[in-house]
DNA sequence: TTGTATGCGTTATCAG
DNA sequence: CTGATAACGCATACAA
């Protein structure tokens, strides 16, 4: 690796023999002899002998590497999803580069920009709230480069996404607060534009819907920055305390955003769930600590991570071109801790 | 980058020139007239011309990325050491790849052999609660590959390390805990070999010794996962409530650990603080929500990273060789949160 | 079955 | 000031 590794050169003088011998040798070649091949093997363990994957790059135009873009890593959604792209990755011999956007459009753009230029072999994205314009993935697209969405989803691109059924997993939470009797449920959510806002916040519109509630716009508030910065979801969350009537529920629609409120809430010294209903997403295996009787969304993280990297292995290696795209809908776990308004039970549901 | 990438070869043909030209006009190299500068810049820029890093890598013989390992990066404490890291090192044009070993000495080998075998041009690493045999750091070392330990460092191998004044750190917490009353105080520590583990456990000692307190093998109770299970802390924990008498405060000595005590008292019903102290380490913002008063010792993770990343691109672009190594010492911060027994406070101390 | 020559994209050396 | 050539480590088409 660093002083003077041993090259595949250094065998063949040693052997007698020439680089390309060597090299088949190495590659378990139908073409070189059982008796030469040993001979190779054997002084290639010997000596320790590692492949140069750089050399290998240069020479097969793939680096073997692929990156991964995701607003932070800190967040236990995308820390499960990344483990579960590393055990796909690592399996086939590639390593994944993680880049972190900070939920911020700027950087977004400069990680992909580098990791673009390191060349790595395919890309696996959830875009950050800022993300407005696409031309950069559609340019990446049309070049070659292999790319997957997941969660926060680019629907302008044509290529393979991972993402759960949105809808339906704040459908049913919204519903969980209808059946504990919760009448006035407001709803903090991401950047407006993101995929998941959309899809999430029609779910609850949905449930409040059948359940004749009306659709106030005011019980609605939007964090642009994701709950980044914790400022934005106290703001959100004194807006909706300012309301007459009081929102007597809020569903949240990331994880950011679920704890961002619960530390607000708290801090206004509003008990969840008695003073407040809350559900909303949640992935990190703390919640009985945040909140013993938090109810949440729960994603498939690490599955999540897994289909991604297959479908990008897929798009990657796949002999001949995609003729269909595929968007794989996972579905969500509503992980039920309270059974608000006085009756406590424990229940999970799948 | 995948389809055609356009290269100096193209540029030197489109402008009659010579690649050595082009190239060195690209370098900005003082032996090219303004001109040709100019024209090759220029025209660069128009057919958005990217150096391909690669064939860079082949040619210099480095990487330009190096490696982190850690046990897990879903850790608050991990992660902001590695956004410290990528703060330093992509300003420099680094990229950085991440492993995580889980604790596991295999994992963690496998991830070094990787990493090693990819050429990269440094690595950070703070060990697993498994690492014993340290021959394979040696030899990597010995081969010219830059180290920088942080955290969990290693004493045979001399390099750069960045620690915290881990026993001061835990003898405050210790005091701490002592000033308000409690008189039998348990710790929950690492695995025994780690040098945080050695080093915490004296902070812990020397308190209960300043005070005149039995220093009780019994109190200590050591976790080898470091706490990855939760079945691990669950038994140190319940060793510890079997005692009698019973221990009235816990010192924990990793992020992992409060936690997982936390988890585990709260599932037996034990309030903390009031029926049982606790103060331990905790990188997370999310304490309040954890437990609202728990004091914590935070680590200065960010500055940390970067230091540990500062260090490494001195070993990495150092002209001369290393004489002397340097370990570099920052303090933790004690966030009193409780003021047990009684009375409550809300102070931060540096 | 093995060896020779060439090229991947770039820079360094040496001539001109 | 500019150009031809070799080299980084490897794989492969082509020759033998």
């Amino acid at each position: 690796m660093k002083f003077e590794a041993v090259t595949i050169k250094d065998i063949a003088k040693s052997l007698g023999l020439s680089t390309s011998t060597v090299s088949r040798a190495l590659r378990d070649s139908y073409e070189i002899s059982p008796e030469t091949k040993k001979k190779v093997l054997e002084y290639a363990e010997k000596i320790n002998y590692q492949p140069n994957p750089i050399a290998l790059s240069l020479k097969q135009r793939r680096s073997f590497s692929i990156g991964v873009v995701v607003c932070e890593i800190a967040n236990s959604f995308f820390s499960q999803i990344i483990n579960g792209i590393e055990s796909i990755a690592n399996q086939r011999g590639y390593n994944v580069i993680i880049a972190q956007s900070g939920e911020s459009f700027e950087r977004e753009l400069g990680n992909l920009q580098f990791l673009a230029s390191r060349s790595v072999d395919g890309l696996i994205i959830s875009v950050s709230t800022e993300t407005r314009d696409f031309e950069f993935f559609r340019s990446l697209k049309e070049k070659g480069l292999p790319i997957v969405f997941f969660d926060r989803i680019v629907d302008e691109i044509e290529t393979h996404k991972v993402i759960v059924d949105n809808k339906k997993g704040v459908y049913d939470a919204t519903n969980h607060l209808i059946r504990n009797g919760y009448t006035r449920i407001a709803a903090i959510a991401n950047a407006k534009e993101l995929s998941i806002t959309k899809d999430r916040l029609a779910g609850y519109q949905s449930a409040l819907e059948e359940n004749h509630f009306a659709v106030n716009e005011c019980l609605i508030q939007y964090c642009q920055h994701g709950g980044m910065i914790l400022s934005e979801v106290q703001e959100a969350v004194s807006n909706l305390l300012k309301l007459s009537p009081r929102p007597d529920a809020i569903v949240s629609t990331s994880d950011k955003l679920t704890t961002g409120s619960l530390r607000i809430l708290k801090a206004n010294n509003i008990e969840v769930p008695d003073q407040m209903g809350l559900v909303g997403f949640s992935n990190t295996d703390l919640t009985e600590l945040l909140n013993p009787s938090l109810t949440v969304i729960k994603q498939p993280a690490f599955e999540m991570g897994r289909l991604a990297s297959e479908l990008l292995f897929q798009l990657i290696e796949g002999k001949q071109p995609v003729v269909e795209f595929e968007t794989r809908v996972l579905t969500t776990e509503l992980i039920i801790r309270d059974s608000t308004k006085g009756k406590k039970e424990m229940t999970v549901d799948g």
